[in-house]
RNA sequence: GCCCCGGUAGCUCAGUAGGAUAGAGCGUCAGUUUCCUAAACUGUAGGUCAGAGGUUCGAAUCCUCUCCGGGGCACCA
């Protein structure tokens, strides 16, 4: 759908470059200026242009208003004005911003979304934690946000999937299976001296007790690697799996790492780096020759006890979702993983993969503040909070949005006692409480039987309503941009400002009591508003509760 | 020592290929409800955009250096 009016704009200036043939090698930039007074689109091609043509910006400004003016439709763009040192400001016409209210209508749910990347696939990779423990609220932002993604691509047309990829082979189950056992032989009565570097947590109890129950006793002579284990890593990813259904996430596919070893890709992958030069043997290790594609230095990929180290399943990983055919391939992380990727992309780009295709995003870490303190969480240390018990204080939608709602560059501080909060400082409320707020006037519209009008659309005149239809304008733009750029803060931001200026005209104007033909008009308004907080909800999986 | 992120109002943060007087929420203080939800709105106060150089008509934004915070630099994942 786009933004029409950057559109227009857009085309204008392809026109105009027929006339005047230097615009032709100035990229046109459009940019939305933050006073209202400077226009609904400002440019600076002027001032860009006089460093070329050594002339005068405002002059040259003058030259390519006057000309526009000539092109333009007089019923879309009202006022062209050159201001300050050489900006081109535009100033759309008040009945044609209103008829983006029609538009909102005519797409319903589908307002702000897009077909535009349809036929594309995208795979995201989120979570991929291995089942050693309950999600913690540091996999939270991650899940959160992958999900997000996720829907964000969805929104402008991707086929996505969404994947889970982990482990249930290795060191860290060993531990874990050991742990079980060791609390299944406390539970027995025998006095065990629990080895600091195992999971402590409660819940390792809890499967223990499960274990007891099901086998009575007859397990003390049992491996901790047989049963204990596979105990865990059931009882484990179940719990996962409802913490993730918890707060709306679905995946499509779980990939186990071990399918890899059986399908025999790593062996694959490894004559690979053999056929082209790219690993050798050294000290009784399998190295590769990253030092050659561009990075710091050679890693090992098998040890000398010829178990492979991450790199290589991650590598051959990677080769089925090019084989899986995604056109786009996203891989969320977490920082302490920033170091790895590098290696992965290396490797995959030696072996001829087109690695533009891999979008490889890394947040920042979460810190936990509780009663104004900063809590650091282990998973192995069981001090952690899980992500179950903030979904059960804080509820979903505030989880949701206070995960999204910072740039993933950033750490995100999350104040548990704020998320709680019911209030006014907490902008999840502020948003919902937009869209109750509407839901209750239509309510009180209906029984006076006023209903939403499209016939004077042009009686939205005022500037509070002038800005709530030029927001709204903008809307597809904005999840379109998010979308592409994997900024989910940008649709929370955009949400909170739609929703500060309906609150602004709500406190301003009076729909019930207005002149019949306003007030409907209003309702046509109200109701776009509606839909487009709706729809923005909908992308973060937060509801729109109709009363509140 | 090296690499990646960050440093913007008291607090939490926006700031979209460099643009016009740096914004919002919370918190301060002062107001607004006989009237569609006051979980709202209006106004007030609050800034050396970490610091120093540079690039240019113009820098919070780009470059260099320094300081501070976080993460990483394994034959762990």
């Amino acid at each position: 759908m786009g933004d029409k009016l950057k559109n227009y704009l857009e085309n204008l200036f392809k026109q105009l470059s027929k006339r005047l043939e230097y615009i032709n090698d100035e990229v046109l930039i459009l940019n939305v200026p933050n006073n209202r007074l400077q226009g609904d689109y400002s440019t600076n091609i002027a001032m860009r242009l006089s460093k070329k043509l050594k002339t005068n910006p405002r002059q040259i400004a003058a030259e390519i208003s006057s000309n526009l003016l000539e092109l333009a439709d007089k019923s879309i763009i009202a006022e062209v004005k050159i201001e300050g040192p050489g900006f081109i400001n535009f100033f759309f016409a008040p009945g044609f911003i209103a008829g983006v209210v029609q538009k909102v209508a005519d797409n319903g749910n589908n307002f702000g979304r897009s077909n535009k990347y349809n036929g594309k696939k995208a795979m995201v990779e989120f979570v991929s934690a291995n089942p050693t423990g309950p999600l913690t609220i540091g996999h939270g932002r991650n899940a959160v946000v992958g999900d997000t993604f996720a829907n964000m691509l969805e929104a402008i047309g991707y086929d996505v999937t969404r994947e889970y990829y982990f482990n249930n082979a290795g060191r860290q189950m060993r531990v874990l299976g050991n742990s079980v056992k060791f609390r299944y032989l406390e539970l027995l009565g025998q006095t065990i001296e629990f080895p600091e570097d195992h999971y402590q947590g409660e819940y390792i109890k809890d499967i223990a007790q499960q274990v007891l129950n099901d086998h009575g006793d007859k397990l003390v002579e049992e491996s901790p690697e047989g049963i204990f284990k596979d105990y865990a890593e059931r009882i484990i990813f179940d719990d996962i799996k409802k913490t993730l259904g918890n707060i709306g996430i679905e995946m499509k596919s779980f990939f186990n790492e071990n399918d890899l070893y059986t399908e025999k890709r790593i062996d694959k992958v490894l004559e690979e780096f053999k056929a082209k030069d790219l690993s050798y043997q050294s000290e009784g290790a399998t190295w590769l020759k990253l030092s050659k594609m561009g990075n710091e230095q050679d890693k090992v990929i098998i040890k000398s006890t010829g178990e492979p180290t991450y790199r290589l399943p991650d590598i051959a990983y990677h080769i089925t979702k090019y084989e899986r055919g995604y056109d786009l391939i996203v891989d969320l992380f977490g920082s302490d993983h920033n170091a790895t990727y590098p290696d992965v992309l290396a490797a995959l780009k030696a072996l001829g993969y087109d690695i533009e295709k891999i979008k490889v995003m890394i947040h920042q870490f979460v810190t936990v503040v509780a009663n104004g303190q900063i809590v650091k969480m282990s998973t192995r240390k069981a001090n952690f909070i899980t992500l179950d018990e903030l979904i059960d204080e804080a509820g979903r939608d505030a989880v949701r949005y206070f995960f999204v709602m910072r740039d993933l560059k950033t750490h995100l501080n999350f104040d548990i006692e704020l998320a709680k909060k019911q209030t006014d400082e907490n902008p999840v409320f502020y948003l919902q409480y937009a869209y109750a707020r509407i839901c209750s006037i239509l309510r009180m519209t209906t029984e006076k039987e006023l209903k939403a009008s499209f016939e004077n659309l042009d009686l939205l005149k005022e500037v509070e309503e002038q800005d709530i239809l030029k927001k709204m304008f903008h809307f597809a733009d904005e999840v379109e941009f998010a979308a592409l750029n994997f900024e989910p803060n940008k649709i929370s931001n955009y949400l909170e400002e739609l929703a500060a200026l309906f609150h602004r005209f709500y406190a301003a104007h009076r729909i019930i009591g207005s002149e019949k033909n306003l007030a409907e008009a209003r309702i046509a308004l109200i109701v776009a508003v509606q839909q487009a907080i709706k729809n923005g909800l909908n992308i973060l999986s937060v509801s729109a509760p109709e009363k509140m």
